[in-house]
DNA sequence: ATTATCTATAGATCTATAGATAATGC
DNA sequence: ATTATCTATAGATCTATAGATAATGC
C-alpha cells in the first residue's frame, strides 16, 4: 500500500494538523499516537516513517500551531482599525475558550511544554517571541523597551485569563475573567 | 498489616500531600497511582481504601493544595506593609518557577483541570474565588466591583506569567516575563 | 469482627519496532 | 530497487478489583 512522495508529504501535514488539534484538546499525555494516526486516516505503525518519536511530533505540531496563531494575529491586525482591541476580542472570546483544539497552544499546553525536552520548549519560545513581537508593535509606551515590557504583561494576562476561564466550573466567573482581562489590557 | 484508625488518617493525609506535589510536577496524566502510593510509603493496592478513584484524589489534592496557597497568601499579606508587592514578589519568583510541586496549582494544572470532571473543576473554582478575593482587598479601585475586576486581571497576569516563564527555554526571557508581570500589576 | 493494607492480577492502554506488502520512481 | 504504509507484537505502563493477611477496637 505504498503512496506517492507527494501523497506522503500530504500525509505528514495531515498528521501534524490532527496532532496539533488533539494535543491542544487532550494534552500531550492525554492522547496516544494510535488515535492521532487514526485521525489522519493511517495506522499507527506508519508513524515512525514520518517522525522520530512522539516528542518530535509534539515539537513539530506545536511549532505549526503557534505559527498559525501568529499568522492569524497579523491578519486580525491588518483588517482592523483598532488592532489591539481586535486581538483581545479575538483571543479572549468564548469561541476560543470552547474550542481549544484550534486556539492558542500556550493556555492549553504551556504547562506540559515546561516538562518536555528542548525541541518542544524551543517551539514555545519561538512562538512566544513572535506573538509578543506583534503585541509590542501595538502596545503603548514611549520607548521600545517599555512597549516590549507592556507586551509581555499583556500576553501573560491573555494566556492566564484563557487558562482560568477554561478551568473553572461557573460560566459567570469564566466570562467575568475574560472580560476583566480584555478591559485591563485596553486600559 | 493493619494500622490504627489514627495512622490510617495520617496515611490519607500523606497520600494527599504526595499527590499534590507529584500532580503539580508531572500533571494529572503524567503520574500513576502506583508512584504516588510509593511516595507515601504504601502499596498501590491500598489506594482504594482511601479514595474512590484517581479523579477523586485529583479533586481532593487540588483542593488541599489551593487551600494551602490561600493560607500562604494571607500570611504574606499579614507580614508585610506593602501586601500587594509582597504577593507578587512571592508568586512571581524564580524559586516558585523552579519548584512547581509546592507552588500554585493554576499554572501547573489549570489546563488539565479544564478537562476533568465536576469535582476537580469545583476545587479550582473555589481556589480561584479565594485567591481573587484576597487580591480584591489589596487592589486599587473606588468601587468593590472595580477592585474585583482589577483582581481578576491581576490573577490572570500572575498565572499566565508563571506558565510562560516555565514553558520557555531561555532564562533571560523567562525572568523578563516574570519581572514585566510584577511591574505591570504594581502599576 | 472489623478493617487497613498487601499481593496478585485482569484488562486496557501506551510507545516503539520488526517484517511483510505493494506501488512508486529510477 | 526503493519506500510508504500495513499487520503484528514486544515490553512497559496504567487503573481498578479480588482475595489474603494481620492488627485494631468493640
Amino acid at each position: 500500500m505504498r503512496v506517492s512522495r507527494e501523497k506522503a508529504a500530504e500525509n505528514r501535514e495531515r498528521i501534524l494538523a490532527v496532532a496539533g488539534t488533539l494535543f491542544r484538546e487532550k494534552g500531550f499525555d492525554g492522547i496516544g499516537l494510535s488515535e492521532i494516526m487514526k485521525g489522519a486516516g493511517l495506522t499507527h505503525g506508519g508513524f515512525y516513517g514520518h517522525f522520530a518519536s512522539k516528542e518530535d511530533l509534539a515539537a513539530e505540531a506545536s511549532r505549526a500551531a503557534l505559527g498559525r496563531s501568529a499568522r492569524r494575529w497579523r491578519q486580525v491586525v491588518e483588517q482592523s482599525e483598532r488592532p489591539l482591541a481586535a486581538i483581545t476580542d479575538h483571543y479572549l472570546s468564548v469561541v476560543q475558550r470552547d474550542a481549544p483544539g484550534g486556539a492558542c497552544a500556550f493556555p492549553a499546553l504551556g504547562a506540559e511544554a515546561a516538562r518536555q525536552g528542548g525541541a518542544v520548549r524551543a517551539s514555545f519560545t519561538k512562538g512566544m517571541e513572535d506573538l509578543v513581537g506583534i503585541l509590542a508593535e501595538l502596545a503603548p509606551g514611549r520607548t521600545q523597551a517599555a512597549r516590549r515590557k507592556r507586551a509581555l504583561a499583556m500576553f501573560s494576562t491573555m494566556v492566564g485569563a484563557m487558562l482560568l476561564a477554561r478551568a473553572v466550573n461557573e460560566d459567570t466567573l469564566s466570562k467575568e475573567v475574560l472580560a476583566a482581562a480584555a478591559a485591563d489590557i485596553l486600559g
